[in-house]
DNA sequence: CCTTAATCGAGACGGTACGTCCAGTCTTGAC
DNA sequence: GTCAAGACTGGACGTACCGTCTCGATTAAGG
């Protein structure tokens, strides 16, 4: 989370661990009220009972503050069996698109991403805190589609990996710009929709003779 | 653009065209240089060489100039005929990707998008000047498939907008995600493989019996 | 006072007048409340209906203030004329006490004094506000005392200004130091003791036949 | 000089007596190279290599610990026998002059003093440490200036008391204000008129029938 | 020799003020 | 009525110190 992870110093007085969690908490609740513009440092701290530079000690600032504390949620999100790939996906989108109408979610997330482009080491946390640790549902639920054999077992890893990475890019992708740019309800005939067409562009691709989506320089 | 077109008195000095193109262009120049949450206002007032004044009798805020700033540079994508649906979606999906290469959009686009997510007006100017602009897009190039034959054209009103949406935010989305969020460059391998997925997906609902696509309520 | 008297820009709005006064009578009222070390430019401007911007825009610190604020007080100082250099010193004495006296005095004084010492531009405000102006009573005081016959008037020029710069070190001096340092009061019989002793010590002074006075390069 | 001298604990680790010496050293370090206002108590914690906490032990606040440190240097100045009272007088004005020309003593006398103001056991310590025990100067001055023949020795006790202490503020707050307000040198011109005034005042008082500097309700 | 207790360093803590910056508004005189 | 200029209120920023606190680690003196 913050920076103590790595061998601290072992002398002074300790960092209070209620302290981190009050101001995670704090935050959140201030992205609820607030909305990410809004936030302020000295309000999260106020929230928090706890003095502004216990804040600025542990976070840079308000944006790694802010990704942190909306990080945790994106781990909630799971992938129960549900039987067969479109269920999962649909099941896993509408999940996501639940997670991202929170006030705190919504607001904070693309609001880190734009801040993101212009400061490398935002970047890195947001991939490291949130982005790859959701890439483990589509990992999920490809082995699984492939143990139904509802997905063919036998590509080479690049591709699979390559795959792996376009599917996340399309599911969140598509998720993010349905709920927050379009501005239009992800409900239950969207998210079948959704899965249809990522179903049936798989299964395409897996039928045809030549695998359409197939690392450029791969065996087949 | 600005509220101009409303009613406006006939006395009075006129407002400066100059003045409108100089602020649009000092703020994309301050986007690339400085980056959405470093542009400031009297900054860019300071480089179109014009009084703060200005600005605010055309713009209410920081995020309505620059979205205007932005949106026109959105205007831009085309969609030439390539002779199949994925080429062309190929095509865009390079196209769009390129454009959000751009640091003027891409640190701006996200940002403008986080704030609309508390300001009802500024989410309706950034879907009427961005957003529903390049929906055209897919209308152009799924009415080109149509043509070629390459999708059937007889379904009902309801499920072809509903799937040109779907298309859209998928499209769209996943650019996004991939070029900002996943920050991985999007190149033609990338592109093929999307392409692939999509032409798919569209090919396999419109050949199995009954279409996975359609919208719940429509008649087939 | 504030750097305007110097040409300044004819255009842009003008700085409010109100404010000036508004500020330095918020500053007297805080130093009266507070005292130097307590007062802050905040609560200064939270007084005077203010914000801080425009306390920092006509004033560099708090010390450059201060002395503004303080300066006008000194100017109240008067030497009417009782009849003889010992009432016209002890009164003065008695004058300078009282001023002292006031909190806003001297709580003030000896800090931007004791700031000076580290701050060029200060020590050059703080004499030309407040020290310089005040030299004219010992002049005054000390002609009258000519034409009356007290004091001799042949004196050469250099000798009399070094003689009333010492009156003032001495008579300024021994008030402080007697009501802030040694901190006991200055009362009527300590200002009459005072009074005689550099009325003894001017007369002796002159009737010597060497006067022990003499700037050293003078000619007698 | 700390409060150690009231019956403390027998047990426990015993203060220790470097500390003490290196905390007051780096104390006038501090002054000598950031004066007053700019040093922190955390720098001349550093400096002495101690602890913040070590510093508080021993000190209630900065005022306390900088009157420390500048008391002992008060303690240098001393009197010798010039052989006669206004060569006294003379040499210790330049002595007193040359000891504020230091920085240390230059910023932080007036500082404290300042602060004094509103610091009742602030003046205390400041009186005790620095006042009271300079007037030994004027006690054994006055005294020698009895045994020459100077000065008459016939004067009753209260009066005597009181010229001591009119003869303190004089020279003192004479030289203060010449340095550090009027801010011009205290050279041996400046003493030399200095002294002539003070010996010229104390002479004529003394011929004059009725001693001008008398204690009101004193007997002659 | 072994407690006992106050000291030591380090550094985190709650506060408070700093001086700067920017947003968005207002006031001036010129056009 | 617009324009450039620039002062205005208001409020957040991130930093710096203050004086306090909590640690674990030293010390001596007293048992």
């Amino acid at each position: 989370m913050c920076s103590r992870t790595t061998a601290r110093s072992r002398t002074g007085r300790p960092r209070s661990a209620e302290a981190d969690t009050a101001i995670l908490d704090a935050t959140r609740a201030a992205l609820v009220e607030l909305g990410w513009s809004k936030l302020t440092m000295g309000d999260v701290a106020a929230r928090a009972g706890v003095a502004k530079t216990t804040l600025y000690r542990r976070w840079a600032n308000k944006s790694e503050l802010v990704v942190d504390a909306v990080a945790v949620l994106f781990d909630e999100l799971q992938l129960p069996d549900l039987g067969s790939l479109r269920a999962d996906i649909e099941h896993v989108v509408l999940e996501f698109a639940a997670l991202l109408e929170r006030p705190e979610t919504k607001t904070a997330l693309m609001a880190v991403v734009a801040e993101s482009t212009r400061d490398e080491p935002l970047r890195d946390r947001i991939r490291a805190s949130i982005v790859d640790r959701q890439k483990r549902l589509v990992l999920e639920g490809r082995q699984r589609a492939q143990e139904r054999g509802e997905l063919p077992a036998d590509r080479d890893p690049a591709t699979v990996a390559a795959v792996d990475a376009l599917i996340f890019d399309v599911v969140a992708g598509a998720v993010v710009n349905r709920s927050l740019v379009t501005a239009e309800p992800v409900d239950r005939a969207w998210a079948e929709r959704l899965s249809a067409l990522l179903v049936g562009g798989l299964s395409a691709a897996a039928e045809s003779g030549t695998d359409a989506l197939r690392e450029p320089g791969a065996a087949r």
